[in-house]
DNA sequence: AGAATAGTGTCTATAAGACACTATAAG
DNA sequence: CTTATAGTGTCTTATAGACACTATTCT
């Protein structure tokens, strides 16, 4: 019965990454409760019982009210869940995991954006730092055969920002014109026509474009990986 | 703080697939608690703060306690929480998803097998025909480009068996010729030359294979499918 | 004009699909 | 020998990588 066993606490934390200056980032919350109090950790929280109908909406409500802004995908990670990850007893964090797009600035709020490539990011609180490689590697395998970059990336972009998306994620030199054909062989993207320009820089303007759904979309593969997928 | 919101019950349940008689069967087992008393459902149970040290001990507790038997694969599905997914008010279930091999029989215990296809399955207590479309959708995303399919036959295979697998997860014919290639391009399995007759059916014997190692291994891509991959 | 960046065309290499062929068993 | 099933060889087709070429902007 449901009386008969202790029952865990369950927090739902974010990982929240963004792509900035050329560079993954992560996104960590100064922690206002003990324990941990004053460190920076994943943004999380409880449930509501009276105002969460489920566990997205948890979620989007942590993310919300610690962080704000706009969260451009949000899928669930995985649930870490043991009796010594938190020193109050057995928990349970379930997981997920935020794109958002790029800001000029690192600090908002409580908030700053850190980069994934960051050492001290092995000293966060709980088990903060695995659940952040966990969200990694989920970015990774799935940008490796789906549109998920673009969600990195703001309404309209260009092909060579995607492109350096991809370039970072896999640490490869993607060939532009078999990217191109790649992307134009999928009915997945379209050109923004009006006010094509897009850079404050020298050489050709590049072409806007924007996803024709907002939409996940599959491309069966985008680039070949070495030895890396693995999926959770 | 820990004690400052109502606590959710927190359940692991399996979705365990056995692949018999050339089709995908899910293993059900019967309640001995109420509610749903006595009806059939998803192994579950909770955690024993004591016992378990982690979900995956949680749910490899639960497997050995209420079915028993070899699970040749496991690992975290997603987790379903919500206000009203249980009469009994916020709750959590941790699902895994575990693969197990040919059962001669298709009743142990106090469970059974029941084809994925049977439209009984939507009638299951709580959202575990929901749970059950999720762990089948990730199967086949996995088997897509993995060897996953290898955790349905027993330590040793014929590629005429693993094939099948294949053409009845995703509805198609695949071209033995070229399915032999694609295994055989990966250095992933190894003949077993001992005793290398398999049937007691007419035609030519087919060699027995087994997997170099018993990990899940990236095949980059099985076969294409039209346009069905999404992830978890 | 020259530099810098964006985009195209095309050859080649690789891998998948089609399908006819050979191989080994049972009756 | 016929039938049934397993496995091979090879032609064709689709797609990815390489890379030279054209295009458009700035100074």
């Amino acid at each position: 019965m449901s009386s008969s066993y202790l029952l865990p606490n369950v927090f739902v934390d974010i990982v929240v990454f963004s792509f900035i200056n050329g560079k993954l980032h992560v996104l960590l919350h100064k922690r206002n409760k003990s324990p941990e109090y004053g460190k920076y950790a994943l943004p999380g929280g409880q449930i509501h019982a009276d105002k969460d109908k489920d566990l997205e909406v948890t979620a989007r409500r942590v993310f919300k009210q610690k962080v704000g802004g706009n969260l451009r995908y949000l899928e669930q990670l995985k649930s870490f869940g043991s009796a010594d990850r938190d020193e109050r007893g057995w928990s349970v964090s379930v997981s997920y995991l935020g794109l958002v797009e790029h800001y000029d600035s690192t600090v908002l709020n409580d908030s700053l954006f850190v980069s994934v490539e960051e050492e001290l990011l092995k000293e966060l609180p709980f088990d903060h730092f695995e659940i952040i490689q966990e969200a990694l590697a989920r970015v990774k395998n799935k940008a490796s055969y789906s549109t998920l970059p673009v969600f990195f990336l703001g309404q309209n972009f260009t092909l060579v920002e995607l492109r350096e998306v991809y370039e970072y994620l896999f640490r490869v030199s993607l060939n532009p014109s078999a990217f191109r054909r790649k992307i134009f062989s999928q009915d997945i993207i379209e050109r923004v026509d009006f006010e094509e320009v897009s850079n404050n820089k020298k050489g050709r303007p590049a072409e806007l474009y924007r996803m024709k759904s907002d939409q996940l979309h599959d491309m069966g593969r985008v680039i070949m990986l070495p030895d890396e997928r693995r999926g959770g």
